[in-house]
DNA sequence: AACTATTGGTTGTAATTGTAACTAACAAGC
DNA sequence: GCTTGTTAGTTACAATTACAACCAATAGTT
């Protein structure tokens, strides 16, 4: 196996912030998906919810940076599994905001508990600063657009 | 929007490189998309028969940690583009060696440019340590497991 | 009130991916 | 040569996602 050139996958930035998502995200789903069978989008609206309280799909929507149609088929798989319900606003009955159930916000203690550990078993693989910089990179990357 | 806890989405590794990865490919997959009508696994594959020369579909399992039938998958597709031939080995004939054609590798010198560019634009956000920092966090979370 | 535009959310359908079962080629033991 | 086991790669089918069309509620205009 030669190499041709100075710039290969292993310096693509696109191709490496992948590959470690992939990772981090395969490892951390056994906790969601083995435990509750919940699916990533799932897990990702009963976090935000859990985090920043009741809130209305839109708002799940720009907050999670999730297309409505995820958000919407996550919500009805949430509230089939009994851990949050929707109640419709009288002024507006196209919002719905949504609540965790009792049940829900103990499954969402479980996994926030996770992963927490989770996070900080990741960390201890780096220093404070280096963790400190990463998540600046991030933050910046994910605002990313070409003009 | 009430903040419950400390640990929210925006400071969970899994989360914020999610979003990361997911804004860069998004930017960049008008190149493949647009231009060739290729998918994400077939630019990568075409990445890495252009960076590293002939491989067999086996080793480029290995080599970008992509399971077999996306793989093979992939594979047949650039072939019906016209953009790699496979050649069997007659010491093995479940073997095939991939190589690119003249089209395929006027594709790859396309796109690899344009990473390039994308690379540095990206990394214009950054100082040099950052990037460097930012490198090898990546690398090392590509290879988290836990015991 | 009637007419149009917009918004929050859902649903249908096609495209993509994951998982497991499969084929063909080779290798090793007998 | 004939099992039995591995390996490279493919295919079938289920699960997931993306995209566009859709519906109902509201807002704005006349």
């Amino acid at each position: 196996m030669r190499r041709d050139s100075e710039f290969d996958p292993q310096h693509f930035l696109p191709y490496l912030l992948n590959q470690a998502a992939e990772a981090l995200s395969l490892e951390f789903q056994k906790h969601y998906r083995g435990q509750y069978g919940m699916l990533r989008t799932e897990w990702r609206v009963l976090f935000h919810l859990g985090c920043y309280g009741d809130m209305t799909a839109k708002e799940i929507c720009g907050q999670a940076r999730l297309h409505k149609t995820k958000v919407s088929r996550a919500v009805a798989a949430l509230q089939a599994k009994r851990f949050l319900t929707r109640r419709e606003l009288e002024r507006d009955r196209r919002h719905a905001v949504l609540q965790l159930t009792a049940q829900g916000r103990r499954v969402f203690a479980d996994l926030s508990g996770a992963a927490h550990a989770f996070d900080t078993e990741v960390r201890a693989s780096m220093t404070p600063d280096e963790a400190e910089i990463l998540h600046r990179c991030l933050i910046r990357i994910s605002g990313f657009e070409t003009a």
